[in-house]
DNA sequence: TCTGGGGTCCTAGGACCC
DNA sequence: TCTGGGGTCCTAGGACCC
């Protein structure tokens, strides 16, 4: 039996924000938009008063009150809360206390997993085998109090809460650290899943999004246990051998993967999206200019992380929202700005041209590190 | 009211080699 | 002149996640 957690910051970014600006907690308040948008001196820029493309990253749940979510449209966000304020995202600030709450974490749980900056997985079942001799006779009530004492440690590394979801596995540990957020705090056994897991929408399994999602409901199936009690003869036809198979056994909260410590990054890439769509031939200095731009920051990354590439790719998305990427793989591995330039700028030739142009990419993938040889 | 930026993984077809 | 499988690499698109 493996104890694995699921460990998430609540509205990290907005939490982290609030350290800052003790002042606006309580208040409805979202993170997003570009740097431009400073916060001067007391006077916080209402949601209102935005123009542009941007989307929120973070909400406070006061904000969420009011239907805000992320990925959301500030200008859609800002007609459901005018009043609402508006942050621009801190990353470097968000990197720092990310740093700050993973190695407190790390202190008392080595078997750590990244899955981004508010989120990890850990594997706490050498914690709880250890404290068989003085906890409690139970393996569940010593992994609850192995959890509680992390969300202590994050809490004082940090100021910011997080919700802990423990289970025998990783789908399960993710579905059940959302269950009783903020500050939440759910164990589930296998006994658990028909009454905990079972009356929640399929779309809370993570590897379920939006297209999946509509699919299952067009067929009938909305919850994980109409999932779980689909013939999977029938997901298989629908969705394929190995994503139907996959289903099925998510349903049943199946899920037998470890929790893993180290990975090597497969690509780096670096796009942006214009404030206005740029015309391919009218605003071909500017296009070029940012397409520069983008090559000679994406070679920074390489740089300061310390890979090469051997594959350029490029990402151009149209004013219709429809995008397409092209990609070239050199003989040699590379991390010179110029020659990312040259290779993009190839595929650039490969691409249709004929419309508005919302967003360029630029992205380097076949990574390694320069300085590892064969012998 | 149109939808950010950084990633991973999967699929599928074609080239090419044995 | 027609016909095999198997394996790897490359490319393009798409779903999904944080």
């Amino acid at each position: 039996m493996r104890f694995i957690a699921h460990l998430d910051m609540d509205a990290f970014y907005a939490s982290v924000e609030l350290l800052r600006y003790p002042e606006l907690r309580g208040k409805p308040v979202v993170i997003g938009g570009r740097r431009r948008a400073a916060v001067e001196g007391n006077a916080f820029p209402a949601l209102r008063a935005y123009t542009g493309r941007g989307v929120i990253t973070t909400a406070t749940y006061e904000a969420r009150a009011f239907g805000l979510h992320s990925g959301m449209g500030l200008m859609k966000a800002a007609k459901l809360a005018p009043d609402a304020l508006l942050l621009p995202a801190d990353f470097d600030e968000y990197r720092r206390c990310s740093r700050l709450f993973k190695d407190a974490v790390r202190a008392l749980a080595p078997e750590v997993e990244d899955r981004g900056i508010d989120e990890i997985y850990m594997d706490i079942t050498g914690l709880v085998e250890e404290s068989a001799a003085e906890g409690a006779p139970d393996p569940w009530v010593r992994a609850r109090v192995a959890a509680r004492d992390i969300q202590r440690a994050v809490r004082e590394a940090t100021g910011l809460t997080c919700s802990i979801g423990v289970t025998p596995n990783k789908l399960l540990s993710k579905i059940a650290s959302e269950l009783e957020k903020p500050g939440g705090l759910t164990v589930l056994r296998e006994e658990d899943i028909p009454a905990r897991i079972w009356p929640l929408a399929v779309r809370k399994i993570n590897g379920i999004g939006p297209k999946a999602g509509a699919r299952l409901e067009a067929i009938g199936i909305r919850t994980i246990g109409e999932l779980a009690q689909a013939d999977p003869a029938l997901l298989v036809a629908h969705f394929g051998r190995s994503y139907g198979a996959w289903m099925h056994e998510a349903a049943h909260g199946r899920d037998g993967r470890a929790v893993v410590t180290v990975s090597e990054p497969k690509s780096i890439s670096r796009e942006t999206t214009f404030e206005d769509d740029l015309h391919p031939v009218r605003d071909r200095e500017q296009l070029s200019r940012i397409f520069t731009s983008l090559c000679v920051r994406l070679a920074d990354d390489l740089k300061r992380k310390g890979y090469v590439g051997r594959t350029i790719g490029l990402k151009l998305r149209y004013d219709n929202f429809k995008t397409v990427t092209r990609d070239r793989t050199l003989d040699e591995p590379t991390g010179d700005s110029g020659a990312i330039r040259r290779a993009a700028g190839e595929c650039l030739k490969r691409v249709p041209l004929d419309r508005r142009i919302r967003l360029l990419g630029v992205r380097v993938g076949a990574l390694s590190r320069p300085g590892a040889t064969l012998f």
